[in-house]
Order: structure tokens, then sequence, then C-alpha cells
DNA sequence: GGTTGACTGTCATTTTGCAGACATGTTCGT
DNA sequence: ACGAACATGTCTGCAAAATGACAGTCAACC
């Protein structure tokens, strides 16, 4: 395959800005490419983690089962992150399950050639440990707002941060398209479809948002989605 | 001070392990150590990270406020673990507390003079990861809980890795001693004070546990401690 | 050795949001 | 164009636990 297009592979990852050219085409060399589409899962807890993986476009979601069949949403990723990256931090199976949540473009790398190449590069390391601990914070976030706020400030400001994150500003608010349904949501939330429901016709009601199954229309500023 | 005297600075990190001694005396050259007595405040958020710790003795907890006063407690750690790793995941300041909750020997390093060891060491740099890794389970396994699990399954759980990390295995079962207050278990597992009550009450009263101000004595088998 | 402050034990009260049930609406495949 | 499978809207009851209030206990420190 061409080199270039090799190249593309690994553009858009924050983690490896700043990386000289030499090492990217290293890193691509190493790179294959994959096409997954929705509901297409990329591994399993239990499985053996020997990959690391790139997301170039589309969605994936971290989640776990309980005994009983629950589900829940550790992170919703989206183009320019990382996953699977247990891999680099030395355990060797997985211990939750990554799923397409929108066709994707994954990137996958050997944690071998990896880790070789973070033994040449410090400051591929370095990046890395940054990205570990930015991912580290957002989780820690996570388990604050489980405890402190209530379900219907986590849906509101779940629904913030996934504006910010994946929406396009307007004129008048923000787009997103496509949405989430509401039992992703309410993984995503730790609260019941029920309840989701609930607060975005509230809000609706409230004429802060505008929505149906195919988007979200966010009237205004942001930080009408607070508490 | 006398070189054996620094290396003791060092025993009993897992993370440490299989590090040259020649390493080791690199890595003790740059520690130096603190008494720290029950209630002190280790680091603030907001302090700036330039520090990482290994807790020699003593324990420490990790936690964070809401904005109406409320506490939750993120991490309970005891002697051989390593706290305010931010500071080596390339973040500038630190974004919890950290508390001593029973008087602490503490190490304290550079982590200028840590990153330094860690870029001629790959191996370190693996254990670091290692270690990193094994704590970003660690909180989703908390995450996990909050969301899966109920109050007083909860608290009993909190009971079941207490016991077995802290407790001395007897002939007739598990003593620890000293013990926490019922507040300080309440804010580990995100439960109110009175629950907490409850809970230990009940399991006494099916004669599992006995407990006082001082310490808490497990009769028979941790995995009376389940669900 | 008595007073102060922290910790424990136990109520009654209230709230939140989950669960179940079911109707309606939408999408997609054939 | 039809029906199956999936998604949304809405209601009702219920239960877990937080909250608040207060009495009893313990320990430490003048």
């Amino acid at each position: 395959m061409a080199e270039k297009t090799k190249l593309w592979y690994l553009q858009n990852f924050n983690m490896l800005e700043g990386m000289s050219p030499k090492m990217m085409m290293e890193l691509a060399e190493n790179t294959s490419m994959q096409n997954n589409s929705k509901k297409e899962i990329i591994y399993f807890p239990e499985d053996a983690s020997n990959t690391i993986y790139f997301l170039k476009t589309g969605k994936i979601k971290i989640y776990r089962l309980s005994e009983d069949g629950k589900t829940t949403t550790l992170q919703l990723l989206g183009p320019g992150e990382i996953f699977g990256e247990s891999a680099i931090l030395g355990q060797d199976t997985h211990d939750n399950i990554a799923e397409v949540v929108e066709d994707a473009v994954v990137c996958a790398m050997d944690k071998r050639d990896f880790q070789d190449l973070m033994e040449k590069s410090p400051k591929l390391t370095m990046s890395v440990n940054k990205f570990i601990g930015w991912r580290l914070r957002k989780i820690q976030a996570h388990v604050e707002d489980l405890v402190f706020k209530n379900a219907s400030q986590r849906i509101t400001s779940f629904l913030h941060r996934y504006v910010e994150t994946f929406g396009k500003k307007m004129v008048d608010g923000w787009m997103v398209r496509p949405f989430l349904t509401h039992q992703e949501i309410a993984d995503l939330t730790a609260t019941a479809r029920q309840t989701v429901n609930q607060v975005l016709n509230e809000l609706a009601e409230r004429d802060v948002i505008k929505f149906s199954r195919r988007f979200l229309q966010l009237k205004g500023d942001l930080d009408q989605l607070e508490t």
C-alpha cells in the first residue's frame, strides 16, 4: 500500500502529535486498518489484549455487564481516541467490552510493535502517559458524577459533554446527528430508560432542546445544560 | 544519611521489584522521607504536582469534595502503594485530596528525577505502566460497584476487601485493628453513615462479625461477606 | 474527674427514581 | 405493503436509602 495512505491512518491523533516523520512512518508501517459496522464487537473481556486500537472515524463504546445482564457504559469514544490501552499497561486480557456504536474505521497495531517504539522514543512514552492520565481523570470524574449527582443531573451534564464533543455549532445553537437511543443514554448515565425519556421531554418542554430519533438540537448556549 | 537507610525507603514496593541494585541506589538517593500524622493533608486539588509519593507505613485516603461539602473517597491506600501519580502522567496539578488516615511514613521523590530514571530504564517504565493499569482497573471496578450494587452490598464487599487487605488471619477468622469510623466507611462506599451502622449491626446480629471502635473481627471465612 | 467534642445507635419522614405494564410510533426487510 | 422488531411516551406503585433529629457512649484533655 502507498505510504501516504498508510500515514493517513495515523493522522488526527492528539497522542501522536509532535512525533518525528520517521517515527510516524514506522508506526504507520505496523498499522492495519479495518472497517467495523454498528453493533460489531471489537473485543470481549477475557480476550487476549495484544492489540491497541486507534479510532479513525465513527463511535465506539466501552462497557460492562453485570451478572444479571445489566449494562453500564464506561466511555463513549469518538474519532481521534485510542482504546484497548490495557495492552500497553501490562495486562494480558481485556476487562470490558468494546462495541461499535456508529460505523467505524479502526486502526490496529500489535502491542509489541508499539512497545518497541515506546522504548525507542521517550517522547512517545510521555504522550502515552499523558493520555492515560487524561483517561484516569475522566473516569474519576465519572465516579464523582455517580456519587454527587442525581439521575437528571447526570443526564443533563452528559448531554452537555455529548453536544460539546460531537455536535456542530450553528448560529442559533448546536446540532448533533445521529443521536443515541434513550437506552444508550441510560446506560451511559446509570439511569433507567424511562427516566431519560422524562428528562429529555422536560428539556424539550422548557424549549432548551429539540430532538427526534436521528438528531438532537440544542437551542442556544451550552451552559443551559447545567445542574 | 547512610545508604542502607536510604535504600530502606524503597523496600516493599511491588512497582520497583526486579530493578537493578544500581538503579535502586539512584532512586533512593533522590528520595526523602517524611512522617505524617493522622488528618494531615499531603496535597490539595490545584496544588502543583511535582512529587510522587511512596507510602511506606500507615494509611492514606484519596478523596474528593462536592460543592456542597459532601465527601467521597476514591481510594484507601496501605503500605507499599504509590500516590500522586498524576505527576508522572503529565498533569501539573492534582485533582483530589490526599489525607493521612493513620499515621504514615511517606517517601517523596521529585517528578523530574523519576522521569529521568524512567527514560534510562524501560523496565521501570513498564512497571509504572503496569501499576497505572492496575489503578485504572480498580477504579473501573469502583464504577461497576456504584452502578450495579446496592448500598448494603457495597458496604459488605468493601468489608471483604478491607479485611483481606489490612487484616491478620487468625485461627478462627480475621482481625483488623484499628478500624475505621462509620463515616469513613460511608464515604468509601458512597452511602450514609446511618446505613453503614445498620448494615454493620445486621452482620453482627447474624454473628458474622464483631466490632467496636478500635477493631473489627470477622468470625470465620472471608466469603461470608458476599452479596 | 468533669466537660467538650467526636462517634454510635435508632427512630420517623421523605424522596427519588426504578420496575412493570402497555399503547403508540418508527424502521427495515422481503 | 405488511409485519416483526425495535424505540418512545406515559402511568402507577413501590422500595431502598437518604435525611433529620436526638439520645446515648466514649475518650481525651485540661
